[in-house]
RNA sequence: UCCUGAGUAGCUCAGUUGGUUAGAGCAUCUGACUGUUAAUCAGAGGGUCGUAGGUUCAAGUCCUACCUCAGGAGCCA
C-alpha cells in the first residue's frame, strides 16, 4: 500500500506535512511561483510551489507536469480562503510519475459529442464527479430505506423469456437451444412474486428498453428500483412513494451539497429546490389534472402564445405527453402524485377500480418542472380479471402461467411502482440530458465507450 | 418512425451580396512575471472547409445526393 492522506480529509491535518497522490488537473503560474491544481477523486487541492522553498528538481517537475500526469506531492497543508476546497499544500517535494501528452479534455468548452466520445476521460472532470457522487448517494439511501424498513433485496432475472408489457421493443440475443431471451425491461413481475414470498422486496438492477427514444430523458440501458408489496392497495403505494422519495432525496441533501454547489455553481439553487420535497406531495385524481391542463392549455391558446411544432393538444383519456407533464408541474414545487389514469392507456396488469370500471389503480409522480420519475400501481390480483386483460391487450397465456399462478395459489392484494434512478439524478443535478446522470450511458446512437 | 438544424485547425467557433495567401480563443512549444483562480502578456507551429458530384472565369459560401451528429415529438422510468 501506498502511503498517502486524502483531499477530502485535509480539514483535519491542517499545519501537518502531508504526502497526497493524484493526477495534475490543472496549473497555473506566476514568476517563480507555480500553483498546481491536485485532484485525487476525493477532490481538487491546491499545491503552492515557491521557487526558493523547493529543491531545483523538485521546481523543474511542476514545470513539466502536464494535465493529467501523475504526481506525488508532499508538503504542508495550509488553510486559505484563496484555493478551491479551503486548503492547500505548501509544497517541499514533488515526484513525478506517469507523463500525460495531449490530454484530449482542456479546460476550455468542449461540445456533447466530443465530451461522450471521450467520456472514460470526462469522467474525471468536476460536473460528471459530482454527478456521479449524487447517484452514488441515491444508490446507498435507496438500500438503506428498503432494508430499514424490512425489505427483502430481490433480484430480477436480466435475461427473460418474454416481454413484461408486451408492447415495448426488447432487446434480442441467442439462448442455447431455447431459442430467443430478451434483455429485461422490468423486473416487476418477477417481483410479484417475490412479494407472495417474502411479503415486501424490491428489484435493483439494470432495465433495457429497445425503443427507438431520442429524448434527453430517455435511455435504452438504465436502472430502475421497483419494491413490491403484498397486502398493500393503492393508498399505501401512494404512502411509500412519498416516504421514499423524501427519504433518499434528503440523503443526497446532507451527503452532497458540496456536489450540488458544484453543479449550480455555488448559487444554492439546487438546494433550495430539492428541499421543497417535502411530504405530503400534492395528490389529485387524473380527472382533476385534466381539467387543470384543459384550463391551461385553454388560456395558452387564446393567449396567441406560440406553442411548439409538435405540440398536440389534450384530450380526456389521453395519457400525459411531455408538454403536459411540464405545465402540470410547473404549477408547484414540491412533486405531483396523479392517481386514477384511464386503464385504457396502462398495462395490463394495473388493477381498475371497482367504483370506477374505466380507470386503473395506477399513479405516476411527476416532477416539477420535469415530469414522470415514478409509475406504480395497485395489480391486478383476480385470476379471470387478469386473464381478460391479457386477451384484451392480445398476450398469449402460455408465457404468463408462472404469472398467473401467483393469482391461483394465495392470491392477495398488492402494489408497488418504479422509479427510474437516472431520471432522479437528472432532476436533482438538473442536467440537461440523461446522459450524464449514468457513467456509460446507451443511447440509440450511442454504445461506445 | 416523424419534424428541424449543424458539420471549417487537436477542441469551441467566426467567415459578409461567390472574389487575392481561410481567421480568433483554448490546447501544444518558446519567452516574461513571487498569490494565480478558464491567470495574464509577447511570439511560433498547426487546415483535403463531412463525402461525392454539379453550376461558375472563380465555391468554405450556390445546387443535388449521401454520411454523421445534435435538438424536438411519440413510446416510457
Amino acid at each position: 500500500m501506498l502511503q498517502r492522506e486524502y483531499i477530502q480529509d485535509l480539514k483535519n491535518l491542517v499545519d501537518q506535512e502531508v504526502t497526497l497522490r493524484g493526477w495534475l488537473y490543472n496549473k497555473r503560474s506566476s514568476g517563480k511561483i507555480r500553483f498546481l491544481i491536485l485532484r485525487d477523486g476525493t477532490g481538487l487541492c491546491q499545491c503552492v510551489v515557491m521557487k526558493n522553498a523547493v529543491d531545483e528538481a523538485t521546481y523543474n517537475a511542476a514545470d513539466e507536469l502536464t494535465q493529467e500526469s501523475v504526481f506525488t506531492v508532499t508538503g504542508k497543508v495550509q488553510a486559505t480562503d484563496k484555493a478551491i476546497g479551503g486548503y492547500e499544500i505548501f509544497v517541499s517535494k514533488i515526484e513525478v510519475g506517469q507523463k500525460s501528452e495531449e490530454y484530449p479534455i482542456t479546460p476550455k468548452e468542449h461540445g456533447i459529442e466530443y465530451l461522450m466520445e471521450h467520456r472514460h476521460l470526462w469522467l474525471r472532470s468536476s460536473r460528471p464527479w459530482a454527478t456521479l457522487r449524487v447517484r452514488d448517494s441515491l444508490i446507498h439511501a435507496i438500500r438503506d430505506f428498503f432494508h430499514d424498513r424490512g425489505f427483502i433485496c430481490f433480484d430480477a432475472p436480466i435475461l427473460t423469456p418474454n416481454a413484461a408489457e408486451g408492447t415495448s421493443t426488447l432487446f434480442e440475443t441467442d439462448y442455447f437451444d431455447e431459442g430467443k431471451a430478451y434483455l429485461s425491461q422490468s423486473g416487476q413481475l418477477y417481483g410479484e412474486a417475490g412479494a407472495m414470498a417474502f411479503g415486501k422486496i424490491y428489484v435493483f438492477g439494470p432495465t433495457f428498453r429497445a425503443e427507438r427514444s431520442k429524448t434527453k430523458r430517455h435511455l435504452n440501458e438504465f436502472w430502475m428500483v421497483e419494491p413490491e408489496v403484498a397486502f398493500m392497495d393503492l393508498e399505501g403505494d401512494m404512502e411509500l412513494a412519498e416516504d421514499f422519495v423524501h427519504y433518499i432525496v434528503t440523503r443526497v441533501l446532507e451527503e452532497r451539497k458540496n456536489e450540488l454547489a458544484i453543479l449550480d455553481d455555488g448559487s444554492g439553487r439546487l438546494v433550495a429546490r430539492a428541499e421543497k420535497v417535502l411530504k405530503p406531495f400534492h395528490r389529485m385524481h387524473y380527472d382533476e389534472a385534466a381539467k387543470i391542463l384543459d384550463k391551461y392549455w385553454d388560456e395558452k391558446l387564446a393567449s396567441g402564445e406560440e406553442l411548439p411544432p409538435t405540440f398536440k393538444r389534450f384530450q380526456y383519456g389521453d395519457d400525459f405527453g411531455a408538454y403536459d407533464e411540464v405545465a402540470l408541474t410547473s404549477q408547484y414545487d414540491a412533486p405531483v402524485i396523479v392517481h386514477h389514469y384511464p386503464a385504457a392507456v396502462k398495462a395490463f396488469y394495473m388493477k381498475r377500480d371497482p367504483n370506477e370500471p374505466d380507470k386503473a389503480l395506477a399513479m405516476d409522480v411527476l416532477f416539477p418542472e420535469f415530469g414522470e420519475i415514478i409509475g406504480g400501481s395497485q395489480r391486478e390480483d383476480d385470476l379471470n380479471e387478469l386473464l381478460k386483460r391479457l386477451e384484451e391487450h392480445q398476450l398469449p397465456q402460455s408465457i404468463f402461467e408462472w404469472f398467473l399462478d401467483l393469482r391461483r395459489f394465495g392470491s392477495v392484494p398488492h402494489a408497488g411502482f418504479g422509479l427510474g434512478l437516472e431520471r432522479l439524478v437528472m432532476w436533482i443535478c438538473e442536467l440537461e440530458h440523461i446522459r450524464e446522470a449514468i457513467p456509460f450511458p446507451r443511447t440509440l446512437t450511442r454504445i461506445w465507450p
